[in-house]
DNA sequence: ATAGGTTCCGTAGCATAGTACGGAGTCAAG
DNA sequence: CTTGACTCCGTACTATGCTACGGAACCTAT
């Protein structure tokens, strides 16, 4: 069942064979045995890919997701509590950063609004209301 | 009253002064007229500034802020609304995202509560659930 | 009028996260 | 047992958004 090369690794996480390479140079990933010049990955590789990918569109950096799989295989629980919430906190700052933006896109979208005459004050619209 | 030299407008803006030449260096700022060797600035070029912080904040990028500029001096509504309406879906799905992520962590927190033993199940945390 | 802080300018370098290349080796199906 | 797809590896290149450098010119306060 140690069934997968890299390009099925590469499509279970959707990503490229040259992305799963780049990760393994980063160790991210840990390059696995080899049968006969080819490595063979399984399941727990592409939870690892996937993690990456997830933890990656929370905001974490790779250096960061490095230590998180570091922190992994150990015990840390301070530790690893520390970067969920200090990973958390500047996760809302993000989501309030994207609300307001969104917000003075609304407001450029609506005064922008269809039928009207002239140009629109795109500049304006971002400028704290 | 165009007092500014470009300490002051970078300082307006919080931004780095060589910030504010790359900006003009990609078009994004206009250099003005120089009174005799330093050019010199005014609040026009501060709310500009500021505009492209906040559009980045939004997830602009700079090649898209740039358009945004150059519609703004236009009077193509629909293109501005267009570009408008993209953002905000994306903004809307990257929030999503993020709230996802935010849910993982929260998870990984808590299963890593202060007072219990062992490995906190990084990994898993971020397992779609 | 001179010392110091700014500004000017081109060019170079950095961090992040990949993406591409090219030749040699390997594997799997027909 | 050959052919075509895939893998291996090192190295180089890309895009984005800055950040740094260094010498010359400039401006301001004393």
């Amino acid at each position: 069942m140690n069934a997968m090369t890299i390009g099925k690794l590469a499509a279970a996480g959707r990503v490229g064979v040259e992305t799963v390479r780049f990760y393994q140079r980063r160790g991210l990933l840990v390059e696995p045995e080899r049968n006969g010049g080819l490595r063979r990955y399984d399941e727990t590789d592409v939870s690892r890919l996937r993690f990456i990918r997830a933890a990656q569109a929370g905001g974490f950096t790779l250096a960061e997701i490095g230590e998180l799989l570091a922190l992994d295989a150990t015990e840390d629980r301070a530790r690893a509590r520390e970067l969920a919430n200090k990973r958390i906190a500047e996760i809302d700052e993000r989501i309030a950063a994207l609300q307001s933006a969104r917000k003075s896109l609304r407001r450029l979208a609506d005064e922008c609004a269809e039928g009207g005459d002239g140009r629109c004050p795109i500049i304006e619209a971002f400028e704290p209301s």
